[in-house]
RNA sequence: GGGCGGUUAGCUCAGUUGGUUAGAGCGCCACGUUGACAUCGUGGAGGUCACAAGUUCGAGUCUUGUACCGCCCA
């Protein structure tokens, strides 16, 4: 790129700049962590490492992963900046459902299916489809300008990555902490698999309660009425349960009754477990349907019927002999309700039917409703697990913000259930465990075994394979190269610092994550958990493609730059908010983004194009006394910024690996960072000192070249403090800064640090001066370009000399001519009183109206009035006087002195002009 | 049903340990192109801080209750 030897274009190309700056950071290695830097290999950087949540390796990128994403590499680049060994790991999991799904349907257009084809074929084309189109997101996260170490691109289901699956899994085998159970697990119908509680996820639906009668054996004059959602499944019951206290049912406990449709006879039995106040107060037992109905029917050693296949469709399946008509089997579930709900008519078991509001659970990979099914799969121990995990966060160990999170996560973990990993899928990793044909010898294996290591005989794999969660949940270790002890990664990465992510992967991920870190290397994978908010539409729903509601971050990028959505998203990420933009108008939701970073062009323009080519001497060189207000002014506010900055994003870790409680739910305010930023460059850089630098850069000499000195010394800070919002323009601005070198960037440049106060106040002065005018000229609809007289009336003498000191900036931003003095000027003229006592005066013969001023000078009066009698009143009490602090009744004093004084101006004014107060 | 959170300007949100003229961005109104910037500048309007009670010298901020909205879990 050419150096500064030429103008700016007026118009920032974004497209262009930004591609040939990834290009040469990639090329520079600007992203690439080296272990050697760090502590652990003697190095001075501390490490600063950030986990990329794996996206889907079929995903397209969506707004939610732009926000993501670009919260992490705001993180990644302020600490790389402030000198850490910055890592940011990332890449993508295999997404076993997802995945398999996407392949089922292509074969499924092409008329076949994967079990026509075979598992082995089955699981080539799926591999070949994820080379060829899978980890496209990984690109085009490029073009968001993540900062993310692309040598360490990680995918869960590579062959190292794979070995820490299969290590963990023999690991948890050989300590009793995976068993196969037989339960009632979720059961998606359409994917063929189990689901863990998390994927079968709840949605409320308006479903029907239906009320049967079912008539004691031995007297069907009697019977008992219980209710249920699902009909179908009456099918498979073998018994009806009463809460064994409830006073109406204690006759019927024991008896049998005759299950209507079926035929067969069931017994009435009392169990805790019924909710008296629910519907009849007695419940169905049908525990192969039901997983709260497994736990009744073990507690009762009842049979377990399936009537209800893998596909969803009726069949007698196990021990259901005589219970399902032939005119009902192969029936979906769905169709079957209806024929049996007809047929329950028919015979005089419905009693009733009510509307009823509940929770369905759906798959979350293609929606179809859950059927808990009766089936054997592998689960991992939780509580044990559990336990560091939970005591991690309740010590400090590990924060979690926002703090209510903490709360959520400790409560889940409080009740934590055992996890079904496996799934009856084909892509993913198989489940290691062997099982011999010949003495049915089971174990799990880290090595393939070849025959039986008791008998000798033939072995048989577990069909099954793992649930990509427990692949992911080995993320912090296997990345940095787990199982293999001590690589050099582990050693200097691990444990990581902050993990960004969504609340709803919560469970899913970051407690499976922090689970697993204790149990393979014994300390918390991470000491920060940031949720951030969801990005959602004007009606505040969820962005999805089924909605068609989304925002492609890619077409933002190539309308407004990558910096532009950077910025919009993360100003608009206040902790724990979700995100709103409109995805029918990508302008106005982009507006914030696009706006400052135009603004930011053009500062940034008009500043190089005023200091010139010629060096420039650094800030330290210039002796202070040479230094105007308002180069004070400015330096001062630029440490504000700097400070307000550091606030704003916090201790990057905890000192002593315990987080304290002044810092534990500080930092990470990202919005705040951003906005003081914007604030000092926009408008106080731009607004105010580059106005006052105008006339200085327009003369020559020493003073020219401090005002120079000034302007980049603060632009330099300002692009620094922007950069990891908005790495492209910020990259591009700075290489064109006097004395910049090639090779160098702002995005290893060092973080600024603020600088002690030099004192500035009486600039403020001059600003409230330029506004009273200002003020005035369009109350009086003047010209804008029409220079006019204006005279400062301040009794104080070192208040008129400093104000003396900015005079031209005064009148330049007014358009002015400035008389200042310590004496009001008759005649015709139109005034504000300033705050302290400053009057700002327009001599405007022939323009005032004085009616006009009398109603707006008397009505700032009233107002003022009003304030002091209120103020006068707090000071005259007692109470207050006695038990506020010291300062803060000094200061409604010094108040007190200043507004009395201003009033009394206000009220001359008015009396001047012929008017009462 | 259990838990958590929210309610501040037209919209999206800030508002530190209670301290007294409640802020920002976007939007709105008026004026404006004076050579950095109309994706801009200048000025302005707009809020009984959901409601009620309480604690306090003092409440947007603390307590309790009510209403409405949302999220998580069953």
């Amino acid at each position: 790129m050419a150096t500064n030897d030429s103008e700016l274009p007026s118009q920032y190309d974004a497209a262009a700049t930004e591609r040939a700056l990834y290009a040469e950071w990639e090329a520079a290695g600007v992203f690439a962590a080296d272990p050697a830097r760090t502590p652990a290999f003697g190095g001075t950087h501390e490490p600063f490492v950030v986990l990329m949540p794996p996206p889907n390796v079929t995903a397209a990128l969506h707004v939610g992963h732009g926000l993501n994403n670009s919260v992490q590499d705001v993180l990644v680049r302020w600490r790389r900046m402030c000198g850490d060994e910055a890592l940011w790991v990332p890449g993508t999991d295999h997404a076993g459902i997802a995945t398999q799904n996407i392949v089922e349907k292509q074969l499924a257009k092409e008329g076949t299916t994967r079990f026509d084809i075979g598992r082995e074929a089955f699981l080539a084309r799926t591999e070949a489809f994820v080379e060829t189109t899978g980890g496209q997101i990984l690109h085009q996260l490029r073009a968001i300008g993540c900062s993310a170490d692309w040598t360490r691109t990680a995918y869960t289901l590579s062959p190292t990555l794979s070995r820490a699956v299969r290590e963990v899994f023999v690991r948890l085998y050989e300590k009793d902490l995976v068993y196969r159970g037989h339960r009632v697990i979720h059961w998606c119908p359409r994917c063929l698999t189990s689901l863990s509680d998390e994927e079968a996820e709840f949605h409320d639906s308006n479903g029907r309660l239906f009320h049967l009668r079912y008539p004691v054996a031995n007297d069907p004059t009697q019977g008992i009425t219980l209710a249920t959602t699902r009909p179908e499944t009456m099918l498979a019951d073998v018994a009806v349960a009463v809460h064994p206290e409830d006073e109406r049912y204690q006759a019927f406990i024991g008896k049998m009754l005759t299950l209507p449709l079926v035929g067969i006879q069931i017994p009435v039995i009392a169990d805790e477990y019924v909710d008296r106040t629910f519907g009849t107060g007695v419940v169905k037992i049908t525990p192969a349907h039901d997983a709260n109905d497994f736990d009744v029917g073990t507690r009762h050693r009842l049979a377990m019927p399936v009537v209800i296949t893998a596909d969803g469709r009726m069949g007698e399946v196990a021990d259901a002999a005589g219970r399902v008509r032939a005119e009902w089997q192969g029936l979906d579930r769905f169709d079957a309700r209806k024929k049996i709900v007809a047929a329950l008519e028919a015979e005089g078991a419905m009693v009733k039917i009510d509307q009823h509001a509940h929770s369905v659970r759906r798959c979350y990979r293609c929606d179809t409703v859950v059927e808990p099914r009766l089936s054997d799969q592998w689960f991992v121990r939780m509580k044990p697990l559990a336990a560091p995990a939970l005591a991690a966060v309740k010590e400090g160990t590990i924060r979690v913000l926002p703090e209510r999170y903490e709360a959520v996560y400790l409560n889940w973990m409080e009740g934590i259930r055992d996890w079904n990993i496996s799934r009856q899928l084909w892509w993913g990793h198989r489940v290691p465990v062997w099982t011999c044909t010949a003495c049915q010898h089971t174990n799990a294996y880290r090595e393939d075994p070849t025959a039986c290591p008791k008998c000798g005989g033939a072995l048989e794999q577990d069909p099954d394979v793992f649930d990509t969660w427990f692949s992911s949940w080995l993320w912090p270790v296997s990345t940095l190269g787990w199982p293999e002890p001590d690589t050099r990664d582990q050693k200097a990465f691990y444990p990581t610092d902050v993990l960004v992510t969504a609340p709803e992967i919560l469970f899913f991920w970051v407690a499976r994550m922090i689970m697993a870190g204790y149990f393979t290397l014994g300390r918390a994978p991470f000491h920060t958990v940031y949720l951030h908010g969801t990005v959602r539409d004007t009606q505040h729903r969820k962005m999805s493609k089924s909605l068609g509601n989304g925002i492609d971050p890619l077409e933002v990028v190539e309308k407004f730059g990558a910096d532009a959505l950077r910025y919009t998203l993360i100003a608009g990420l206040g902790m724990g908010v979700d995100v709103i933009l409109d995805p029918a108008d990508l302008e106005k939701s982009f507006a914030p983004g696009r706006n400052f970073a135009t603004k930011l062009w053009n500062i940034g323009r008009f500043l190089l194009l005023q200091v010139g080519d010629d060096p420039v001497a650094p800030l330290e060189t210039i002796a202070p006394e040479r230094l105007t207000l308002a180069d004070r002014w400015i330096l001062d506010r630029l440490s504000l910024a700097v400070r307000e900055c550091d606030a704003a994003l916090g201790a990057s870790r905890p000192a002593d690996g315990r987080w304290p409680a002044a810092e534990r739910f500080a930092g990470l305010r990202l919005s705040d960072h951003a906005e003081s930023a914007r604030r000092f460059v926009w408008n106080e850089l731009a607004d105010w000192y580059l106005e006052a630098a105008k006339t200085r850069l327009a003369a020559s000499g020493d003073d020219r070249e401090v005002a120079r000195a000034v302007l980049v010394h603060c632009f330099d800070a300002a692009l620094r403090l922007l950069h990891p919002i908005m790495p492209f323009i910020t990259e591009a601005l700075w290489r064109k800064l006097p004395g910049w070198s090639a090779g160098t960037f702002v995005a290893r440049a060092a973080w600024p640090t603020p600088s002690a106060p030099r004192g500035s106040d009486a600039f403020e002065l001059a600003r409230d001066v330029v506004g009273g005018i200002r003020q005035l000229r369009n109350e009086y609809m003047l010209n804008p370009g029409q220079v006019i007289a204006a005279i400062a009336v301040l009794p104080d003498a070192a208040r008129r000399a400093a104000l003396a000191d900015e005079q031209a900036m005064v009148e330049r931003l007014a358009r002015c001519t400035l008389t200042i003095t310590d004496v009001a000027p008759g005649g015709a003229t139109a005034s504000v009183v300033l705050a302290g006592g400053t009057e700002v005066v327009l001599p405007l013969e022939g323009l005032v109206d004085l009616g006009k001023e009398r109603a707006r000078l008397g009505a700032e009066h009233a107002q003022l009035s009003k304030q002091l009698d209120a103020l006068r009143g707090r000071l005259s009490n007692e109470r207050f006087v006695a038990k506020a602090p010291a300062d803060v009744v000094a200061a409604e004093r010094a108040k007190e002195a200043e507004w009395a004084a201003r009033v009394a101006l206000l009220d001359a004014k008015v009396r001047a002009l012929g008017g009462v107060t």
